[in-house]
DNA sequence: CATAGATGTGTAATCGATTAACTAAGTCCT
DNA sequence: AGGACTTAGTTAATCGATTACACATCTATG
């Protein structure tokens, strides 16, 4: 900047108000501060300006598992929301370890973002505690936390599973499996609840981790149980289930009735195409970081609850009908 | 860091060099430092840190596509390889357009990330220029550039598309529709050429985007001028490929054959599963981020070519006998 | 017992920007 | 002509860390 400031014959500050549109240089300065910058190839340093400033145009979005496509939709439009506000988006991914997330935390807050937009691991507070210790803008996204004092943004798929219960209750299924995601996190807990609640004493629930090698563990148990329905909770578990269910040549679904919680691009492309429960994700990025932008100026934006909807294709079979 | 100086009091030189474990401080020095920070919460601004080291312990990875799971499963594998060496990593998502490329490439050079590597949108050499001129470590990952200088991590898949031409003029193809993909990239260029040479003349080229939405489109092109079997460049492509015969009601591989470039985990549940050209992702993102460690610490690495491999499964029909 | 060497801390410059406070020059009015 | 007011630009403090250098204290040595 120094260089700039020398060449075009002006004080760095004149390069500063160029560089930030103040009104005060002449068209003429300002042409040949521009022509300086041009000419030298200069480029402004962020750190410097952001630890004048402390704001660093920067949203943070630790999420639970990059490989899951459901997280990745969700941080790409986070992405286009930010963007379009002029602010960039730093991931880092959790891997559904409440430890490493914890690490992403304090990085990005080291580095002073200016919200944090975040999809816990577990349902503990602790960590959402700390960061608003910290006064950094949080808003919670997906899940949420025990006792949570900050915006929370997510789909609500009580409707859709209920409605997904009455269904196979009506096909006369009694042996409902459901592979439920870990019981510590609020949308694990929360979707079976609602599900096991509306079967009545229909359902056996077996826990993965949103993960696919453990959809396919708990689909092994509760077909060795004699399940005649699968539900699986996440479309990682599902991927799983679907994988054991053929390779034990059962039939979707003359064999065995199957949904998933959370639509993913190739469902439609089984044989056949697998009904499940679609959450607006795309929604919830954009709903999420519009509440974080909300929160760093200064507004209180209230939760989001987006819901998520039953999308019927046949891999119920009767229960369709 | 000043109130833990007070606190402790010290002077904010030792409070620094009881953050970097330098040797000069007494332990109980050391005691009472860590004390106050312990006490006050102090967490040390990275910022401030960066401005003064010249080192962000950052590197930035600029990827193509971020809802292209390929490319989600290399931005993993580089961000675990990046951690465990210390490192963060700023994914950026360009979306396939050269211009948000371009923008995000910028961004993190102007927060002086320590390396870069980017999976250019296009073989335009420009960037790559910009960012070397710049001084800052570069490696390219998956594609390269026209004249690239830097070095360059990539699957090689010339063994395996030559092994899938053999068996499909083996058995009898003389239709075979290629949806390649775009031809100013390189990985769209080199799969392509590599595949309608071994092909002769037998080979009919639409071009895609690397999109789901482009592949349907190529699709109902080659199969309208009576293609008998469909290679799809990429995974995206393939599942709009895989949509278009479904919606026609082919079967593979009786109407159709049917292979893809780039594995998928539900690829085998399909129905037959997919037969494609698996790429070693998770080794070539590892490969990518420790070839940039070793430019940062000033060694010189070379180019790295991983063999991709043909996984017959099925969909092929009478070519995989 | 002076003196060289080692050791632990403090002082202050520095990284590269922003911006409050100031100065110099020009404009306008009586 | 001289004072009041604008306007364009400069000087220097500041953000929060790191680190070269200076300094004080303590030990070992001839």
């Amino acid at each position: 900047m120094k260089d700039v400031a020398q060449h075009a014959g002006v004080s760095t500050a004149t390069v500063s108000r160029v560089l930030n549109g103040h009104a005060a240089p002449t068209p003429e300065t300002r042409v040949r501060v521009l022509a300086a910058i041009e000419e030298l190839g200069y480029r402004p340093n962020a750190l410097a300006r952001s630890l004048r400033t402390t704001s660093t145009q920067t949203l943070g979005l630790v999420i639970s598992d990059l490989l899951n496509p459901f997280f990745a939709e969700i941080a790409r439009a986070v992405e286009d929301e930010a963007r379009s506000h002029g602010y960039c988006v730093v991931i880092g991914n959790a891997d559904e370890s409440a430890e490493q997330e914890a690490t992403y935390v304090r990085t990005l807050l080291d580095r002073r973002v200016d919200g944090l937009l975040l999809c816990p691991a577990t349902d503990d507070p602790g960590l959402v505690r700390e960061v608003s210790a910290g006064g950094v803008p949080l808003v919670l996204l997906d899940r949420t936390v025990k006792g949570a004092t900050c915006p929370v943004v997510r789909a609500d798929g009580s409707e859709a599973l209920t409605a997904l219960a009455r269904r196979l209750v009506g096909a006369g299924h009694t042996r409902i499996g459901v592979i439920a995601g870990p019981p510590n996190t609020s949308t694990g807990r929360e979707r079976t609840d609602v599900l096991t609640g509306s079967l009545g004493g229909l359902a056996q629930v077996v826990h993965g981790d949103f993960r696919q090698e453990s959809g396919s563990q708990a689909a092994a148990r509760l077909l060795d149980n004699g399940a005649t329905a699968l539900v699986a909770m996440d479309n990682l578990m599902g991927l799983g289930a679907l994988g054991e269910v053929r390779a034990r040549g059962l039939q979707i679904p003359h064999d065995i009735a199957f949904a998933v919680f959370d639509d993913q691009p190739w469902f439609p492309l089984l044989d056949p195409p697998i009904t499940v429960i679609a959450q607006p994700t795309v929604e919830m990025g954009k709903a999420a970081a519009r509440s974080l932008l909300a929160l760093i100026e200064g507004r209180q934006p209230d939760d989001v609850r987006l819901t998520a909807k039953l999308v019927l294709r046949g891999s119920l079979g009767e229960a369709e009908l």
